[in-house]
Parts: structure tokens; C-alpha cells; sequence
DNA sequence: CGTCTATTTGAGTTAGCTCAACCGTCGTGG
DNA sequence: CCACGACGGTTGAGCTAACTCAAATAGACG
């Protein structure tokens, strides 16, 4: 019923419907560019920039003091990263692949970057969708199986994603077994072992660790929302 | 080192910072009121009104096809319920208890309910926090034991609810045992016998199924992050 | 070629689930 | 007034999906 996206959408941050890249060039903005597995910003950090992403991926995760770790989000190209409702950032964010990002400066510890109010209304309307988004990813965390879930994930990326490559449905997986593990409440013995399992299955194949031709696309999305034994 | 309210917080929803009525008064409202038990709006129904909590308890929900359930978010007096990107709810809302409600008129499918920018900015403020206390949900879903989690789960509702009572801090726990499942992603078999577990541990006394007595709130804090065996 | 890290695979364990029985409370109707 | 049924909650017994620990394999890089 609800195959939306559980990816992408999911940042410690907002996201545009679209990479409609310019939306907010209305205010002062620099480009700035993060090397693949350097830090953006951290949980804590005074939160003085919000961030679209042009290129790559970033990771948004929360940490617990005993080390566990959940990972809030990947973000895309055309998502916004860094959004507040205080002075502070509340996730820590990672380049998983090299970045371009186009930067837009705070106005100290107000929400807005500007007194603008179409702007304001455009961060309102992405904040309740990321809202919205967050959403179907606790139903994920909550409730599927670990099938489900990397199901569901795939589906999610083949959304995004997905290029046709001779037949196939194809996307790379930029992140690691570990992130994936994090994001989806799983370990990366499971991660590993359900991959493996849908690669069997004959839904999936994995060209190398980080590649994801869908075979069986159909298959895959009943598998993201009912286990099935097949 | 996060212990910060896993609930309340969560609704299909936006949180204020606190239960102050009237800051939305700008606005053309009046009161509404919906019995324990009775729906106040449904998945997909068109969002004509956003609605503040003045009175008693909502259960903010999504359903899977198969009747899974997760509960996203309990909300409180002070929250707001209703908040979309576009035309519709994306969450099921039910009345716990006996409700009264603000209710707004929104502006066609605008986010906004009026062109006032100081009502979208508030708004947006409400929205990151959300966010922000949602992505706390996201850590316990996905990665604490049950224990932990029912720990959080009375530990947010002890600093959002808690009164001292003879020596005491207690509170009402209005929703059912399914609901508290679906919101931590447990069974009712599992919520109960964890809450036995903490009754005969002396962490907590239950005078009533419905009621809860934090005996050591320190305990149980720590219990919230570590799962301790003690 | 060797080292380091990521991933896969295997074997055994366990937290939480399922299924089932039981109990208490409350409302209804004889 | 009491019997009865419905519903929510608790408790028990056994099962299983996912976890932990451990080892093997595969790339990536100097």
C-alpha cells in the first residue's frame, strides 16, 4: 500500500520534490565540495549553514554513547540538509561519496536563512514532507522483517535511482553494508545474508558489492511489502 | 545521552514547544470535541483543518495492508495534528481520550492556513522539531532492546506528564497495551511481561493498568539507554 | 606481494514472537 | 441481583528470525 520512498527522503533534513536546483537562489549561496567520508556537520555543531545537496550522497545518523548507531537518512541530489529549529544541528552528517553542495548561510538562530516568506513557506512545505517520509520508514523499523526491509530499500533506490542497463533495472549502492545495516535496524551479517538471499532468489543480482541490477522488479516490490516465501 | 521525549513529540504532527493555547489565534477557529475512541481524521482524507490538542490524548498511526500497525506518535495538549505537503493526511489520528481540539480552516491545498508569515515561520519551527524528535524515535526503533524501550517510552511520559505523588511520580498511561505495542514495535505480550518485569525489579509501581508510579526515575532513566540487567 | 578493510558465509544462541490459556473488569440482559 | 459475554491484560511454553561470534574470502591500495 505504501511503497513510497524509505530512502532519499529520509535525511536528519528536508527534501525537495524535485533536484530543482536554483529553488533557493534567492539568497547568498557558495558552492563547497566534501571528499567521500569526511564530515559535514556533526550533532551539536552550531547549525549555521543549511545545505542542498548537488552531487552524491550524504548520510545523517544519530548516535547512542554505547556506540550503536542509526542512520536517519541517505540524501541525494536535490535534498536539503542542516534544517533547525534551534541553534543547533540534531544528526551527524557524512559524505558516503564525494560532494558538491551549495551552501546557504543562517540568519543566526532563526529558522529561516532569510526574511523571505516564500522561502519560509517552501522549507515549511518540504519540512512536512520530510515529516511525512520519515513516516513510512517507522513503519519500516517497526514493523517488517528483514526481507522487507532491504526490499524495500531497493525498491526505494531503484525509485530513485534506477537506470534501465540492458534489460535490468540498475543503481550503485554508494554506502557501506554497515550503513545500510544502521539505517534499516539490522546488523551487517543480515544485511549480507538478505542480499545474498534475493541474489539466489534470482530478484536481484550484484555485480560487485556496490551494484544493484533488479531482475525481478515486481517480485521485489511484493517483497517490500509482504514477506514472502518465494 | 538522548533521553529526550520519544513521545508526545510524535505525532502525524507538529509539536509546541510547550501548551501554549493561543498562538495560533490569528486565525479564524473554534473548538471541537471527539470522544474516546472516535476517529478525528483518516489517512488520505483531504487535510481541511489543522488542529491544536487543548484536551486528553491522540494516537497518530499508519496502517499496512496486511493490518500491521505502527503508531507514530502520541500527542498531548499543546501539540499540533494535520500538518501536510499536500492535500492530504498521512497518518491515521484517533482520540485516546475524550479530546477538545482547535481547529483551523486550511487554505486550500497551501501548507499554510493563512498567507500570514509569522504563522508559516512558527509553523516551521514546529515542523524541524518534529523532525528533530522523530529522528529520536527512529534510534529507539531501530536499535534499543525492549527493555530500553519501554524504559524511553516511560521516561518521556514521566517528564511530559509526571506529577509527584506521595513521593512518587506518576502518571496515566490512557492507551492500550496494542497501542504501546505499535508505538515501539513490540507485542502486547512483550509490553506487558517488560512492565511486570520493571513492577517486580521495585523500578515502577502499576496501582492500576492504566496508571504508573516511577519508584526510582533515575533507574529508569538509565535503564532508557543501557539495557541493564539489574 | 602484503596489508587493511569490507563483505560473505557458517554455526550456535537468544530476545522477542506466536499460540494458548487464564484472569479481571465492565456492561448488558434475563 | 446475578449470569454471561466481550474485551483488555497477564502469564506460560515453545519457536524462530535475527543476533553474536568466528572464520574465510575478496577487493583496494601502496
Amino acid at each position: 500500500m505504501y511503497v513510497t520512498s524509505p530512502v532519499s527522503i529520509y535525511r536528519g533534513a528536508m527534501s525537495f520534490p524535485g533536484p530543482e536546483d536554483g529553488k533557493l537562489s534567492n539568497c547568498a549561496s557558495h558552492i563547497y565540495r566534501v571528499e567521500a567520508g569526511k564530515s559535514v556537520f556533526r550533532e551539536g555543531d552550531s547549525a549555521d549553514y543549511i545545505y542542498e545537496i548537488l552531487e552524491g550522497v550524504v548520510r545523517s545518523s544519530k548516535v547512542l554513547c554505547d556506540g550503536r548507531r542509526q542512520v536517519m537518512s541517505f540524501g541525494y541530489p536535490g535534498d536539503i540538509l542542516g534544517l533547525s529549529h534551534d541553534c543547533h544541528y540534531h544528526s551527524d552528517c557524512d559524505a558516503v561519496s564525494d560532494l558538491r553542495l551549495r551552501v546557504f548561510k543562517r540568519n543566526a538562530c532563526s529558522v529561516n536563512t532569510a526574511k523571505d516568506p516564500a522561502f519560509s513557506d517552501q522549507l515549511l512545505k518540504i519540512a512536512a514532507a520530510e515529516v511525512s517520509s520519515m513516516q513510512e520508514h517507522f513503519l519500516m523499523l517497526g514493523r517488517k522483517s528483514a526481507v522487507e526491509k532491504i526490499a524495500s530499500f531497493l525498491v526505494a533506490l531503484l525509485n530513485r535511482q534506477g537506470e534501465k542497463v540492458e534489460g535490468h533495472i540498475c543503481f550503485d549502492l554508494p554506502m557501506k553494508r554497515s550503513d545500510i545495516a544502521d539505517f534499516l535496524g539490522l546488523t551487517i551479517e543480515t544485511v549480507s545474508r538478505t542480499l545474498t538471499k534475493l541474489r539466489k532468489d534470482g530478484v536481484i543480482e550484484l555485480p560487485t558489492a556496490h551494484k544493484v541490477c533488479v531482475v525481478k522488479p515486481q517480485l521485489l516490490c511484493e517483497l517490500a511489502e509482504r514477506d514472502g516465501d518465494a
